[in-house]
DNA sequence: TATTGTTATACTCTATAACTATA
DNA sequence: TATAGTTATAGAGTATAACAATA
């Protein structure tokens, strides 16, 4: 395939992802705002500490000051100061917090999901090969 | 394909189109704001007025103000009260505008392409083919 | 009286800078 | 003195409510 192929390729698969994206955020009825979403499935990994969750999630520290907060409010994580290094903060997600993460993931996948059970066999096999190397793609 | 599979296939779709789209976003040097950028693509294809742009955008109209504001303050586009309906404002894209919509793009997709260049043809036929598929089924 | 657009005001999420506690 | 986290404050972007101009 031609440099110039791939450059339009790009463009367009970047676009239809970024709608994607864009309605199957809009068109949900989640509790839960996609930044709070993002901590909950760091978090549901295992347990971290503010600085590093603001890292990954490319936010300020008091940005996810903030998050943590809310989240905590909500009764969805815990925060317990380290007993080896008492500067640093643990937070752990709860079992609420783990019921909101599944009930973000279901309502934000509902749409996806509604749009995909129409397609034809070899259309979802077509999809399914796209998904793993796209996932190839976004982990570089 | 079962539909049990298919539900799996919609999260995973939807999970990688999200974080393709959040990385596109997040890493590229833009300097016009995803809105923005919205708007004028919607303005290159004609003129339209706020409220169109609004209920387009799924913002409110005041919003859609500030954000046409911005735009205008930057000479992207113009604003004009239409003569034969004196309460509407039809707004217009410049050239300037459409510069900065064609540099946008070119930015966004510049993380797409760095990572599509080094997949196999065999690889970017099947992301042709998904990317086909997908744009039917956001047209849904 | 209804419609289009803007202004007034407030809320959320974001950031940088200043602060506290601990190492 | 350096690091982890929080608080103070300000800047975008969003919304609803109130307003002006026009139909």
């Amino acid at each position: 395939m031609k440099q110039q192929d791939r450059r339009r390729l790009a463009g367009e698969l970047r676009s239809v992802c970024m709608r994607i994206s864009r309605r199957a955020r809009f068109e949900n009825v989640a509790t839960i705002a996609p930044h709070q979403f993002s901590v909950l499935a760091k978090l549901d990994s295992g347990s971290s500490t503010p600085r590093t969750l603001a890292e990954l999630e490319c936010v300020s520290a008091p940005s996810m000051t903030r998050t943590l907060t809310g989240l905590q409010e909500r009764g969805a994580l815990t925060r317990a100061t380290d007993p080896q290094d008492r500067r640093r903060v643990v937070v752990t997600i709860t079992d609420a917090g783990r019921r909101m993460l599944r009930e973000g993931r279901r309502s934000r996948d509902e749409w996806m999901f509604e749009r995909i059970r129409s397609l034809s066999d070899e259309e979802c096999a077509v999809l399914r090969e796209a998904q793993r190397i796209l996932e190839g793609v976004v982990a570089r």
